[in-house]
DNA sequence: CCGCAAGTTTGCTGAAGGACAAAGAGATCA
DNA sequence: TGATCTCTTTGTCCTTCAGCAAACTTGCGG
């Protein structure tokens, strides 16, 4: 296999106060893998062998219930690290993690997460600004979760989606990976039913656009208004 | 003022494997303080300037939203640091903690938070730990807020208080701090209406015993049904 | 000891949204 | 090209629980 180039990771938060060899050592011990839309990339409970980070697509990590129902966590994008159950000396995956598209990701053996905090500067610092940052979004579901309608936690959904993945296109902003009636229910604590009605309806009043898995926001602001906006 | 005693951090999590000395030096630069029920230490928004260790008494941990309601985060006891912004690279606290009961906590200016994780081997690994445990709390706060009914979710926000905080009493196991139907609804987002029929209902059956304020569980067990249990 | 504030209980009503059901519309595969 | 699977839409019913209102209890401060 040829060599990655470094420019993989030139940029991204984690790595960007190094030096280019620095950046070339840890790319000589990363595994890079390429996974199909569904595919599972680790699974909750699960021994926590290597930390990741990813590099193109999406991923969801999901949660299931004793009762089989999914709930899903968060959605990492390119750049971020994910499965960094080390950064908290915890030694099985919490949750599962799923490409939402296909994707390519890095990984190294959870050993490496201890060499690389205390050999690189801003490396853990980094990873714990990030950590914080998930800390405060779990917080901000919670809340939306034990105080909002379900109208207004959809539209926080949607939008959240829009700002992590939105990309330009001629009606609107689309969400960059395919998303189902029944995930957004997952992200917000309904009915894929529920969720069907509310996008009916926005589309009826011109605030979205939607097919079969793919959602164009076409009147954002419209949304924020529904989502009872704070900031 | 006289010195601390050494034994107040002997044993605690943090600082368990630390020797005498390093306790000494520690203790050396914190600052005591008491707090009366309902009294504030830090306000959400405001500078992080320190971080806090409770030695005794129990915190509450709260959001209030846009609309002026209150969400409590987060329980800590005896032993447990809180406020620990700095871990995370923040400049602000996220949140505001009240003393729910009359407490007694130790602070340390953030400065001295890169000293210790860098000065003292494990401080900074317990301290991780901690953060791991709370963010799989909020993951199943989530989880419970976006699958259950209200009567297992206030089931189990009781359940987690006897846990952390339960001391045994001739009728049961009492909640060792001042508790209102208000907070137990701020706890599982519902009213304090809905938690007031549901404790009536409990203490009918036999389940509960509660007081103004003060809570005893009779039947823990018939609580872990109720509350629709995982583990 | 009285008055007030904070906490609690209970009843009634209505709306939100979950549960169930069934059918249509794209995809995918043989 | 048909068969099947997944995703989506829409309708109806019915439960849960929030909202509103009012009275009661307990504790505290003057």
């Amino acid at each position: 296999m040829s060599k990655l180039d470094e420019s993989l990771l030139t940029g991204l938060p984690p790595f960007s106060l190094l030096e280019r060899s620095q950046i070339r050592e840890i790319l000589d011990q990363a595994l890079p893998k390429r996974y199909d839309e569904g595919a599972e990339i680790f699974h909750e409970g699960h021994d926590a062998e290597r930390f990741h980070l990813l590099l193109d697509g999406y991923i969801r990590v999901v949660k299931t219930t004793e009762g089989g129902e999914q709930i899903i966590a968060l959605h990492i994008s390119p750049g971020q690290l994910f499965g960094i159950a080390p950064a908290l000396n915890r030694d099985t995956y919490p949750a599962t993690a799923v490409a939402a598209s296909e994707s390519l990701a890095l990984s190294w053996p959870v050993r490496l997460w201890g060499e690389f905090t205390a050999k690189y500067p801003g490396f853990a610092s980094e990873s714990y600004s990030t950590l914080g940052q998930r800390l405060g979004e779990m917080q901000t579901r919670i809340t939306e979760l034990a105080t909002q309608a379900v109208e207004q936690r959809v539209a926080a959904a949607l939008l959240r989606m829009v700002n992590q993945s939105g990309r330009k296109v001629e009606e609107g902003i689309e969400i960059a990976f395919p998303v189902t009636r029944r995930n957004i229910s997952e992200m917000t604590g309904t009915t894929l039913h529920t969720v069907s009605r509310l996008l009916s309806a926005w589309e009826k009043d011109g605030i979205v656009h939607s097919t079969r898995k793919h959602i164009v926001v076409t009147a954002p602001h419209r949304l924020v208004v529904l989502s009872g906006a704070q900031g």
